[in-house]
DNA sequence: TTAAGTGCAAAATCTTTGCAAATGT
DNA sequence: ACATTTGCAAAGATTTTGCACTTAA
């Protein structure tokens, strides 16, 4: 039953990696693991805390890198501008990642959500501006900090 | 007519700085003087390329993040995550900038406007989250690269 | 006069690049 | 076997810190 489910978990991350012609190496396994496991979206150096030294850091840039470039992973900047990283929910055309969905900040633990759910209003602008996308980023308390406060 | 005019817009700025308890020196009245005259948010190393060596680039960090401090400027981050700023329209509380206005980015030439006319909608989060400010980012094509495009 | 602000040098980060060795298909 | 990917070392870029000198009030 557990063998099963880790099974299919590590075998949904090969078919997602052979999908965009990328070998399935270790890191890559690593990386889509530790991300797939959280709710909210991962940065390098969490990674790297995460990973320890049994992925070298460069790598580690490179794999980010990789993902994102074919449409595996978003990228999201948190308060703070670091960038962040998290699974896009379905096929992302290459290159354009216009985040179809809203993010959420929590200003006190600065995770950042990405809250599939919720719908996207249309933004008015002004005469000559021609707009592609709309990324939103909701910025409060998160569930988990709202309940610690207690 | 045209020193009166140079005059008032530097007593602005002047004021400015003097309600923020900051002293008026060079490297801030330049840095305003830069930031005011762009309709699109400024990066550091736009105002290093603008200003030269007239201003030392560790200064230019000083200023940037007591200007941010107190409320003066807000920061935005553009599409490759470098940190932008643009003159806040009214009086922001110190630290904290809820960005009250939907931003623009043009994927084209990078720039970030702020459409303080642009009305911000409300956004539905999940249970248990609490908004307190809603950042809005259309991406799209600036009205000055639409028309170069011709 | 004196606290605040600047400039320089140097440290600390963060990110990228080049290349030889290792690995997946 | 061969192209890809990795790891290491080193370069490049970005941002911060310490401290003596300068400047605004």
């Amino acid at each position: 039953m557990q063998s099963r489910s880790l099974g299919s978990k590590r075998e949904k991350a090969e078919r997602l990696l052979r999908k965009h012609n990328l070998k399935v190496t270790v890191p890559r396994l690593s990386v889509l693991s530790v991300i797939s496991e959280k709710e909210t979206a991962t940065s390098q150096p969490d990674l790297e805390k995460v990973l320890g030294k049994s992925v070298d850091r460069v790598t580690l840039y490179r794999v980010l890198n990789v993902f994102e470039e074919k449409g595996i992973l978003h990228k999201i900047f948190d308060l703070h501008g670091t960038a962040t990283y998290a699974l896009c929910s379905e096929e992302c055309p290459e290159h354009i990642h216009s985040e179809d969905h809203v993010h959420f900040t929590c200003s006190k633990c600065n995770s950042v959500y990405c809250l599939n759910e919720v719908t996207i209003p249309t933004i008015e602008t002004p005469i000559g501006f021609r707009v592609d996308a709309v990324g939103i980023n909701a910025v409060g308390i998160c569930a988990q900090c709202q309940s610690k406060v207690n």
